[in-house]
DNA sequence: ACTTGTGAACTGTTTCACAGCA
DNA sequence: TGCTGTGAAACAGTTCACAAGT
């Protein structure tokens, strides 16, 4: 059995994308002046069950207020206390269509994630800029992702070079990955893949319905 | 053995994207000329365990040979007959940056999946094409769904405008939709939707580390 | 010997139901 | 009364361990 280093009071793996779902519409629930939610209200503005939103609450601590609800501002600055890594610079591999897609995603600038820089082998997009975001040469990656200290890097690189360039992503220092290619890529225990697989997601909508 | 057995044989939920992962799998398998794979290759493969690939299989029926493994084509095909829904038209809404990636995104070609049409309202995008796909005004979007009869729908457009053409999507009968925009839709009851949150998904990365 | 297929055990997640409190 | 917070129950998914087949 390995070994598994907890180092935080473990919150179930699924409430941590609930909860960043929940920060998000807090603040717009700050922004429109609302004082109190219920598990009732965020209930139908997620789609999910109120005795889950409690639940999943209740792992963080006691905020809500019988007859009242959950004060918005309380709530928000608790989740986010617990949930938010430090927003770390995140680099980006493979500016082609995809890689230009997320280097323009507009909805990262609002909620605190950071690309700093990104790489392609084309020559003719190396020194340009994508989305404000400088682009480098793959053979310069190393310095960059040394000097910028980023530690997360997307991975949206034709399939065909997937494998090698997480190979190199993780060579200089890179210890969680978003990857976009359709294969799996293995990874040296410590470091963290989430895949999104858009086939996948497509042919589960159509097995689903 | 239970001896209750219902007619469609119901299938754990997330087993079947893995399957679809599988029959992707098989098909280079194929191409590379392997005549027979085990559980364990799989799981090597995948990263997954080799336990859960023997169950994810048994819930389709036995076709693997103890001592060989299971013969790929078979399982390929039967993974398909069981998994696969025919491959419909899809239409995308929304040609911004994201829509224009997913409408050029080359993994779809060789997986059976059509975007036949996108429709966005910018009229200097209007009767071009993306990636080989027109592009229709949101007027005639209804007309364009009903000919091609299309019943899955790609919401790719601002946050702003998602719960609206969500509603317009399921009023010209769209009946699934893959959600890109970073807002809970409502939809009435018998319409699926699955979600992507580019945000949510690189947070719960920084969660994960 | 080696691999499948599968009950059984285990682990994790969601939902229920209600005590307790303002 | 109307809400939270939570133990308990129900449910779902994964892993184990081994019988059976070739």
């Amino acid at each position: 059995m390995l070994m598994i280093m907890v180092s935080q009071p473990k919150v179930p793996e699924r409430t941590v994308p609930r909860s960043l779902l929940y920060i998000r519409i807090l603040g717009d629930l700050l922004n429109t002046g609302h004082e109190f939610v219920s598990s009732r209200e965020l209930a139908d503005l997620t789609g999910l069950q109120d005795s889950q939103i409690r639940k999943d609450i209740s792992n963080f601590g006691a905020v809500g207020k019988p007859r009242v609800g959950y004060p918005v501002r309380a709530l928000k600055e608790l989740l986010e206390d617990r949930v938010y890594s430090k927003a770390d610079p995140v680099v980006l591999f493979g500016v082609g269509h995809l890689g230009k897609a997320i280097a323009r995603y507009p909805e990262f600038q609002s909620d605190r994630i950071h690309i700093a820089a990104a790489f392609d082998t084309d020559a003719r997009k190396v020194g340009g800029t994508v989305g404000g975001i400088r682009v480098y040469s793959l053979a310069e990656a190393k310095r960059v992702v040394r000097r910028l200290g980023a530690e997360i890097g997307i991975n949206a690189v034709p399939k065909a070079a997937a494998q090698e360039v997480v190979d190199l992503m993780v060579e200089m220092g890179i210890r969680g990955i978003i990857n976009f290619s359709p294969v799996h890529v293995a990874v040296p225990a410590g470091i963290t893949v989430r895949n999104i697989d858009l086939t996948i997601e497509f042919m589960t909508l159509l097995c689903d319905m």
